[in-house]
DNA sequence: TCAGTTTATCTTGAAGTCAAGATAATGCCT
DNA sequence: AGGCATTATCTTGACTTCAAGATAAACTGA
């Protein structure tokens, strides 16, 4: 009789039910699924983000200034929260963006020791054409689901990213 | 009337809605909340593994060779297949693993293009020491969720990985 | 006022990853 | 056997990220 593996998970947990049937290893079915399939939906859009010159970084500073609203502009303080990234990085990202010109330094009239990203022209463009493609490609990868289902899915990793942002984070 | 924002992610729709109530974003309440759990279970398991001298790279691979069984050795190319880097990012972690003396290449004895990379003692104590943990860790971040509800998710998430693997992966 | 503390951001150096190409052995086909 | 395509792995160079520390401006309390 032949074990039915349905994903990748379900092999690995096989193979420490075999190895170390001392274990409790229950916990490893959700966060390797989390962790896999992260993999899968990052990769996926990276391909979009490609497409318009940008990747998931860049993207993802744009697109938080863009829904922000009017004027399109954050201090880099705001984009650290609001990305999950340290100075460093951000301050590369922000390099990166104004050598493209798609973001701006401009100093913040009201705290001398900071300044105020902000959304250039081109940037605001390549952001909003670059929008409708990367929700185009996160509906493919959902659509792999029923609507029922999909809900769902949603509903509960809204539950657990609540308790989790309680207890670990921001 | 206040809006509930229940985690981060509410945020983010709230926002896009508000600026650009001509898309749909319904996709990104799923495909964003992957994400960003994955950000946190992945920082709060790399606590974890930097208190054995590891990181997820260097665990991800020792950890696939002691699951594989006796030898608890497989070549480059299967490890790259299962963990999903390519071929550079496999050989850096390997030339890392065989410096802390974790594991050692071994020509393969039925190949004489390729290795077999194979634990070393001092690399099989350490994947054993370090799994407990691992898995305690692991446990504490699932035990947010009531029992009920974390099968539910772990259900719904093998049954869209298993979609996604079919549709996109190896 | 002004010295000490805190805050905002940048800098530096080390590490991990990837894409593309190089190298070398294998397998296939005639 | 011999040549050609394939396969397995490594190399190179560029990029991203982070942790720790540096810099400069703003606050705070006497």
């Amino acid at each position: 009789m032949k074990k039915n593996h349905m994903d990748h998970v379900d092999t690995i947990i096989a193979q420490w039910a075999r190895e170390r049937p001392d274990l409790d290893i229950t916990p490893m079915a959700l966060v390797g699924r989390v962790l896999r399939l992260n993999a899968y939906l990052t990769r996926e859009m990276g391909k979009t983000f490609a497409n318009h010159g940008l990747n998931m970084a860049s993207f993802d500073v744009l697109a938080t200034l863009r829904r922000s609203g009017p004027p399109y502009s954050l201090s880099p303080g705001v984009l650290i929260d609001m990305t999950m990234v340290t100075s460093g990085t951000m301050t590369n990202r922000i390099d990166q963006l104004v050598k493209a010109g798609l973001v701006e330094r401009v100093k913040n009239p009201e705290d001398g020791r900071g300044f105020l990203i902000s959304l250039t022209p081109k940037g605001g463009a390549v952001i909003d054409g670059t929008l409708a493609d990367h929700i185009a490609t996160q509906a493919r990868l959902t659509d792999l689901l029923s609507d029922d289902d999909r809900q769902a899915l949603t509903g509960l990793m809204a539950a657990y990213l609540t308790k989790i942002e309680a207890d670990f984070g921001l």
